[in-house]
Parts: structure tokens; sequence; C-alpha cells
RNA sequence: GGUCCCAUCGUCUAGUGGUUAGGACGUCGGCCUCUCACGCCGGUAACGCGGGUUCGACCCCCGCUGGGAUCACCA
């Protein structure tokens, strides 16, 4: 069978947002799952509108999306020489010709058409005139006035556009340069593109690509319409919907699998199956389950993905994705046991690693700031009893083992007649600042001996002062 | 407006000519418990409407309605 080939070909006009992320995925995907290529090709045909951080944003997108590439990427701004030489072809085979059609009496002829409620299109005032190339005319391609054109997608199923409903589209501006639809089409033959996976709203676009398909006389691709992805106002995606930007959310902590993994899912199902690693993604992906209807983007199951990721990823392949978020808080440490048995504690409880990070300072900072009303309400008289005997009983432990420790509470148990809850908040509090943290064992352990006795020393500081004040 | 596409819980979806229409997120209730989570158990909620075809349609056909896409010398 034939090797597959498939692309991602954005245009470099703005940061990779979740549509494009999501066809570069399908595409990706396919690529990977038969065993093919997946190139990359940046549209800038559109001098004006490409910028070189939109390219540098996208490539830093796919990176973080852990998506690569076989080939390119290439840009379309390069391949002219290319693109001029197949316009040639169409001209001398007869299926282009020169307009000089100016755009006033073009848009006049659309406004027209519009209001008398018929498609706006070109009137071929120029398609029999045999003219030559002159200075502002553009190069229109000769479509078929009747027939039909068949798009047979393979997510859609067939779609029949009468040929009548085109018209002689623009291959060349005015000023030489070709576009949108002739590029494309010559960028997906001559780099050997046999796959074209694509957002939905390409559809209308695919009837004029096939007509040069075959005006080149080239193989049609296999094409597959995405379904769109909607706002939860069912309209297109935008930034009023939230984040449109993928590295957005790379920056608000959410792993870039459990992101890949929210993203296939919304038009694509294996069985009941909500949750995938990246290589159960390659290795199930398959056209035939993709859906046929828009979805819309739902933020809360993707955190609930993520949340489901991050506890699933072990915690010594956690680190790398964690590390930027502590890092950025100040926080100092190396990779090893202390930092993981740190992920432990906090992997069930994070639904994004900025929660983690947020969570974890207990773990790195010399001092604790507390809460205020915990304060108040858990750092009085009472506690200090059951904190002062905590501390004589740590003090006489070597090591810090949660049997041990759990033997210490015991004691302090039975000696105050407490139970566990109401000596575990204030120790909490004094070390951690909060009234909620992973299990007061295992925090313990991790932050060592001589934090905890100087932390717990604080606290019952603290009580004694206020003590002292009343 | 023309053309094209789509239609199962609020959302993502599974599903078959005969099912108690399943799962996940959310939500509600409970259990677990040193706090918060995790986890576990349970509840809530859907086949858009109208015609056909058929012994029987959520499923097949038609229409309607609703939603979306697209109509550039942008991509």
């Amino acid at each position: 069978m034939e090797k597959i080939i498939t692309r991602f070909p954005p245009s470099p006009t703005g940061y990779l947002h979740i549509g494009g992320a999501r066809t570069a995925l399908f595409n990706w995907l396919y690529a990977r799952h038969m065993k093919g290529k997946f190139i990359l090709r940046i549209e800038d045909t559109d001098t004006v509108r490409s910028t070189r951080e939109s390219v540098d944003a996208i490539f830093e997108a796919l990176e973080w999306l852990e998506i690569d590439w076989d080939e390119g990427p290439f840009f379309q701004s390069r391949r002219f020489d290319i693109y001029t030489e197949y316009i040639q072809k169409l001209l001398d085979s007869g299926f282009a010709y020169y307009c000089t059609c100016s755009p006033e009496k073009l848009e006049e002829m659309r406004k027209k058409a519009m209001e008398v409620g018929g498609k706006p299109k070109y009137d071929g005032t120029c398609r029999e005139k045999g003219l030559g190339r002159t200075d502002n005319a553009v190069i229109r391609f000769k479509a078929p006035v009747s027939g039909t054109t068949v798009l047979e997608d393979v997510i859609k199923g067939n779609i029949v556009f009468q040929n009548e409903e085109l018209d002689d589209f623009i291959i060349a501006r005015s000023d030489g340069s070709p576009t949108y639809n002739f590029v494309v089409v010559v960028d997906d033959i001559t780099m050997g593109i046999n796959t074209v996976l694509r957002g939905d709203d390409h559809v209308m676009n695919t009837p004029k690509q096939i007509l040069l398909y075959k005006a080149l006389n080239s193989p049609l691709p296999t094409f597959g319409h995405l379904p769109m992805v909607l706002g939860s106002d069912r309209t297109r995606l935008s930034k009023r919907h939230g984040a449109m930007s993928v590295t957005a959310y790379r920056d608000m902590g959410y792993l870039p699998d459990a992101f890949i993994n929210y993203l296939v899912r919304l038009g694509w199902s294996y069985g009941d199956q909500e949750f995938f690693s990246r290589d159960e993604l390659v290795e199930k992906f398959s056209l035939e389950n993709i859906g046929r209807s828009a979805g819309i983007f739902n933020p809360e199951k993707l955190l609930a993905l993520n949340a489901d990721h991050i506890k699933e990823t072990p915690p010594d392949e956690l680190i790398k994705y964690l590390s930027p978020f502590l890092k950025e808080k100040g926080y100092s440490f190396q990779e090893g046991p202390f930092i993981e048995s740190v992920i432990r504690t906090l992997n069930a409880r994070s639904k994004t690693l900025k929660d983690m990070a947020d969570d974890a300072g207990f773990y790195f900072t010399d001092t604790v700031s507390y809460d205020e009303k915990a304060a108040k309400k858990l750092f009085k008289p009472s506690s200090f009893e059951p904190l002062r005997l905590l501390l004589d009983q740590l003090e006489a432990l070597d090591e810090f083992k949660e049997a041990d420790l759990e033997n210490a509470f015991k004691a302090v148990m039975e000696k105050t007649g407490l139970k566990l809850g109401k000596i575990a908040q204030p120790v909490r509090l004094a070390l951690t600042g909060k009234t909620a943290s992973p299990g007061i064992f295992e925090i313990i352990e991790i932050i060592g001996k001589d934090r905890v006795l100087s932390r717990i020393k604080d606290a019952i500081g603290i009580i004694k002062d206020k003590e002292a004040c009343s």
C-alpha cells in the first residue's frame, strides 16, 4: 500500500490556536499510525499579514505539543518559481487566461448578484478574449460551466457540487503572485501529499482544488474534512471563549498529553475510552471513527483530563513539566527522591501543574506564612499542650518514618485524650500555613526533622505570645 | 440570500431495525477520612419536530426546524 503522506499548512498570521492544533494533531496521528510521513508547510504567500513571530509561535506550540515533522518546514514564499512554472502550464494548456476586469467592476457585479439573491460569480468577460500579459491583468482558472465535481470525503462521504456554482477564480494576482487555492494544490502535488485532513471550513474550496488537480493531470489525494470546534455559544471559537493560543494552555499548567487527549476525543472516539496516552493514540487512531458533527470546546473536561494525566504520569517524568512552574516561583531543588515524593503527595490533588506548584510552597520555603483566619482559629491556648507534647515526641525520634510518626501522634493522643484531627490541624497549620494539605505524616517526613521541629516551635511561640497579650 | 455540511443527556460521545439507550465531564447525595483532594457507591439528565417505509423505528427515506460553514487580487 502507498505510504501515507499528510501535512499541516498553517499560515503565520498569529499564534497556533485550538483549531489549528487539532488539525495538526489529526494529520500527525494519522501519519504516525500509518507509519507514513508528516510534512510541515508554512503558507506565507500573504506577505503583508505573515510574520516571523507567528512562525516562531507556531514552532513553539508544535514543540510543546510534541508534534514533530518529517519534512519541512517549507515556506511558500520561497517556492514562487514552482508556482510560476505551474501557472504557465495552465496557461499553455488553455486552462487559464488573463483577465483585465477591474476590481471595482467586479465588486459592483458581486453587489448586484447578492441583491438578486444569486451567487456572486465572475461573469467570464475575459474568458474567451485570449488576452496577453499586461500590467494589471490577473490570471483566472477556466472552470467548467456545467457538469458536477464530486468530493469523495473520507469523513463526510460524497459531496456533489454543481460546476455552474463555481466560477473562474483567480490563480495569480495582478502582481503575479499566486493565490491560495492554486498554491495549495501545486504544493500538495509536488510534495507528494496523498492525504489531506483539514477543517470543515475548507469544503467549499475543495471543488476548485479538485478541478485544478484535474487540469494539472494529477491524481487526487484523499480528502477528509474535520468537523469544527466551536465555542460554548456554538459559534466559531474566539478569544471570548477563553484562551485561544495553544501555548497559553502550557503556561496554565496543562500537560501536552492531556491537551492532545482532549483535542482528539473532541471529534473522535474509540468506544467508551476517554483516557489515552500518546502512544495509545497513535496506535488506535483511525479515520473511520472521526465524527461528522461540530463539537463545543469544553474547558472543564480538558481540566479533568489534565488532572487524570497528572495523576497517571510517573513522578520522575512529571518533573520535566513541573520544573518551570517551580522555578518561576523561585524554588530551587534537584531532581531526585525529594522532588519525586513531593509530587507523589500532590499529584492526586492538582488539576494543573500550576496548582501543584502553588500548593508545594511549604516544601521549599524556609519560613511559613500562615493563613490569617486559620491562625486565629487554631493557634489558641488549647493547642499549646498537644504541640508541646508532639515536639517532645518528635525530638526523640531519630528517623522520620511514617510508622514512627504515627506512634508519636498516638502518644500525644493518649496523653491529651484528643482525637487525631484535633492535633493534626494545628500541626498542619504550623507546617504548611494552611488548613488543607497532603497527609500529615507524609508531609512531616518530607519536610524533614529540622524544619518540622523549628516550625512547631514557631507555632508554640505564637501561641505563647497570644496568651501573654490576653 | 445562494451553495454545502450537521443534528443522542447541559457538554464530549457509544450504540442497534426489537437495548432498562451505555460511558465520560458537570451537577446532586452518600461512603472513606487527620484537612483538602483521590477513590468508591448512588441519583440527575438525551434520541429536535412532522410525515412515510416496516410487524416494529433513535436507527432507513422525505420534509420542516434549528445550528454551522462558505461566497476576496485572505489563507
